[in-house]
DNA sequence: TCGAAAGCAAGAGCACTGCTCTCGGAATGT
DNA sequence: ACATTCCGAGAGCAGTGCTCTTGCTTTCGA
């Protein structure tokens, strides 16, 4: 026989729901996550409502695909923005392009920043599928701390850290490839709070009527942080 | 004629005004605002879900007079924690007392704080009466540094500040009764962001399995801002 | 004091949501 | 060739924000 005009099965499966998420994407970027409307994408994609529910078996799954899309989106360009970064020693450049690859992500796709950054949806609880992906972003200041540390590079001013803040943070300890010093450990934590907390402040709009140029702020106050983590020679 | 049993007409609006808000603040800290919803209060206060509109216009009104009170309420914390340190000249423990009110009042209040720091609302335009008492909390940060800055103290290794930095915040050294060095101001700011950075991260899930525990870590972070502003002695 | 005006709660109704269930038709594997 | 599985459509349920009309009550001015 010949093959049928008509797709497989599994082949318009696979292709349905790729239609379905980057759909749903689409309306994700231009309504944001809580007016998501599980309707409105049927319609545009030429399925009524209910058949939607053969691809996705509610609209938290549907939330959570776009989730780890968006985790492996910024993931992508984080880990683009370093390997960008030619002098592979210029641990100062390298942190910049990272710290800038977040907030130019998170600028240009607010809702997505906010989906992953923002408030947790209500009654949503992220599964595990989630935190795989979430865990490129902060892996890439830890892997770049790991390179600090071994490069020799010390941040500025670390106090004693309590044997309860080492039990604290053993956890990433491990994660990491060998051990490093704590209190610089807790410093580079302390950055990746200082950058996140930046762009969300300014994303939300916290620095309004505050600050008037967010780029050359945001420029200026990674550079201080760079010279904190003793990247700057 | 004796007074009419039910009360005057300006009593009893003020009253289902307040009725209606704190029922909602109640439903707002137990399903968040995104499941926020007018129907299911007005049936809580004994009305039918048209005559709630006689007091707010629609629900975005509704959430506006929730996140204004929210912010007095932070706002109120926040302040009472400065005040509450006797010793008004040991800036640390004043900066101290003012992160972990900031903390203890988002961990008791999680989707108010979210309403405030997290996603906006989508379709959601925060008006100017939400900026008033949104600045207070960011005011005692910056009263802080403003008597940090009389009595001498100064941040460590403060980068040279650029000119467009310094016109980038200009507005902020307007709001200050007198201005402070540039670079001072920076660092606050900076500490301003690690410290809703960090309270966001770790109530929106994103420290999950890797710091274990919370209060030490927050702690320990605080201990370390704080010497990062010279406030320790 | 009386009547017009304004305020208020109720109810019906509209357009929308997520989600369930049933029912035909089409592809699939034996 | 047939039973099974899959799929899309449609109806329907319970819920949402919001509008409009309809009576009733309070308030205020002549």
């Amino acid at each position: 026989m010949f093959p049928m005009p008509s797709k497989s099965r599994a082949e318009n499966r696979a292709e349905q729901t790729r239609a379905i998420q980057q759909t749903a994407r689409r309306h994700l970027a231009e309504v944001g996550p809580a007016a998501l409307s599980l309707r409105a994408i049927a319609r545009e994609v030429g399925l009524v409502s209910s058949a939607v529910y053969r691809y996705f078996p509610s609209r938290d799954d549907l939330l959570t695909a776009l989730i780890v899309a968006a985790y492996d989106e910024l993931g992508d360009a984080v880990e683009a923005a370093d390997s960008a970064v030619a002098d592979r020693a210029d641990l100062a450049a390298r942190f910049r392009a990272l710290c800038h690859a977040i907030r130019d992500w998170a600028r240009a796709n607010p809702h997505e920043y906010a989906l992953l950054y923002g408030s947790p949806v209500p009654g949503y609880a992220a599964p595990d599928d989630t935190v795989t992906p979430a865990v490129r972003v902060s892996g890439a200041f830890m892997a770049l701390g790991q390179a600090a540390e071994r490069a020799g590079r010390t941040p500025i001013a670390t106090l004693p850290v309590s044997e309860a803040e080492k039990d604290a943070i053993a956890p990433i300890q491990d994660f990491l490839d060998d051990p490093i010093d704590d209190a610089h450990l807790l410093r580079w934590l302390m950055v990746w709070s200082a950058v996140f907390g930046h762009v969300s402040l300014e994303l939300f709009g916290h620095m309004y009527r505050g600050v008037l140029d967010y780029d050359e702020h945001f420029s200026q106050a990674v550079g201080q942080l760079a010279t904190d983590l003793g990247l700057v020679t």
